[in-house]
DNA sequence: CTGAAAGCGCTTACAG
DNA sequence: CTGAAAGCGCTTACAG
């Protein structure tokens, strides 16, 4: 069924039914506008995107990137809950959702140029992987938790540097004068390497020195099987009170070792993670944590997407969400 | 930049470059095949896959849907796990992927005919929703976790009978004589109904009888300030020693509101989950559940429906994942 | 207000 | 082995 059988079955051309469909309705009696809609509606004729996406260059089409891991395109909870609210606002706004996990920014022309995609939203991607920006000129691109210098393009972050300030300077204020820092792989410059900085700071102004090799723990992947990987850990924790984490995920796990090798939390160690997910309320202890709203990261990303595809504005400014601590139980006060 | 501007520089006409493209070599000598090639590279030109899919009314798209769930789109871990197993297998095997959460058929039925998708993979969508079938005769679909009579396509589920039988059993074998059954809203059949079924059976198999108003509780959904809502779990639970719960998710919101309210577990009441999903042995205690291989499952959806596409092929049988008890720390046993 | 015609960028018989 | 031509299903100036 093509817009040409529903013209001949009203009577008219090709020409007045596409205006009736794309609502130039000034162009058409509203007699005509009945007839032909009276038709698409009994037939449940639908218009054939790939020939509108053709001749119109734009397909409504939002292309969503994330970056490969290890553990898999949506294990981690993060990304599920920035794609959670991504997908709120495109499916509200009529757009459609295409999602690919690329190892290069090659993949990602690929799907660019494919499909006439009208803009990208692009996660986690570290900085210095980005590629000459002009290849993008003509596209819309949002990115979310992208720290570069020379990024042309709007970025959706959060506080990351005063959310680990926080952070620390919370377990600072609680007693505890020793403590560390423990995240994946450090990218300069990045999320992670944001809140490192705002760690450090934390200490810097309560006057305790800081020494990146004994004070931060780079860990690529948590296997509990692992007995290196545990004994790092329980190394590093060895001469510390407090431990601030990166990532409530792998905060939750670094607990699950302690927990395996006689610690107890926060009576032993103190924990503090950050991003406050879901699953963070639910384990034992509570988790305390810097808090963002991920979902909302992920609506802005879409809303402030879809303002620039349709007024063609590329000035949208850069945002940044507010974080908060969340005290919950993985935490102690320490008596000075 | 177009296939046309490729043949005027390589001093051919689009026929042969499109020949290249698409990989008939016993059109084309050779030597023309080389020099395409090379200007394709020297280029970066990448064909325009609208254009493509109109002309050949297959678009390499595979649509996968989901269910609208008042917590949102991903949230569930279920669902994210299930989209990582896909993920993998259409990338590997170079389609694109859309997605769409969707409250009826209706807004499939537009995805489908819109972009001339190659194929869906539907989600844990009820039977009762499913349309008149016949309207998909053109297209090859997989769902997942759905039951449904007349289902007349390929469904990849799990051993959801066999496998809350089992957890049933178990609870009954560790002494226990008066347990519960609590899930979200059941809908018939379901994979909730039919774990109920399983439950049930394991109950008539030792003996002990059922009553579906005291034994079954069913809630929409877990609010934990709403006070009403825990009362209903604390009644429930009052005179019982164990519970079969549907889902991980759910167990272990549950443990959650009976810890709140002074239960300690498994001393006070066992808890025994379904699915085990990654957060279930990060709590505590760490949830015993049954297990099934969730990305396995969207690898054998994604698999099985390129299959169909590719090979016309209709006839591949249903598939039931298998399950198994995973015994952690959730139940305890009693003395008899 | 309506229609004839060209064109979006491909693919595919078909002729040579 | 190569090319001319038609066509996929739309939209969009343009003429009337």
């Amino acid at each position: 069924m093509t817009i040409r059988d529903i013209a001949n079955a009203v009577g008219v051309t090709p020409t007045t039914v596409s205006n009736v469909i794309n609502g130039n309705y000034k162009k058409v009696s509203q007699k005509t506008i009945d007839k032909v809609q009276k038709v698409i509606k009994e037939t449940g004729y639908i218009p054939n995107k790939n020939a509108r996406a053709l001749v119109k260059n734009s397909s409504k089409i939002i292309g969503v990137i994330f970056p490969k891991t290890i553990e898999g395109f949506m294990q981690n909870p993060f990304h599920s809950q920035i794609l959670t609210g991504i997908e709120k606002v495109i499916s509200a706004k009529e757009y459609y959702l295409m999602i690919k996990s690329i190892d290069t920014y090659e993949d990602m022309y690929q799907l660019m140029q494919n499909w006439s995609v009208d803009g990208f939203v692009i996660l986690s991607l570290i900085g210095y992987q980005l590629p000459k920006l002009e290849k993008f000129k003509d596209v819309p691109v949002v990115f979310i938790d992208t720290y570069y210098e020379e990024l042309k393009y709007i970025n959706i972050g959060s506080e990351d540097y005063e959310g680990e300030y926080n952070a620390a300077d919370y377990l600072l204020e609680m007693g505890h004068e020793s403590i560390g820092f423990i995240s994946y792989h450090i990218d300069y410059p990045s999320v992670i390497s944001m809140r490192l900085n705002g760690f450090k700071d934390a200490l810097k102004n309560k006057g305790i020195p800081f020494n990146h090799s004994n004070d931060v723990l780079e860990i690529e992947e948590i296997n509990f099987d692992d007995a290196e990987c545990s004994n790092r850990i329980l190394d590093f924790v060895k001469n510390k009170t407090g431990i601030c984490v990166s990532a409530d995920i792998l905060a939750i796990e670094i607990m699950e070792v302690l927990k395996d090798n006689g610690y107890s939390i926060p009576d032993d160690i103190s924990i503090i993670g950050f991003d406050n997910v879901y699953l963070s309320k639910l384990v034992n202890p509570k988790l305390t944590t810097i808090n963002q709203d991920i979902i909302e990261k992920g609506n802005i990303a879409a809303e402030k997407l879809i303002n620039m595809i349709e007024k063609k504005n590329n000035k949208e400014p850069n945002i940044k969400i507010p974080t908060n601590l969340v005290i919950r139980d993985s935490v102690k006060k320490i008596n000075q």
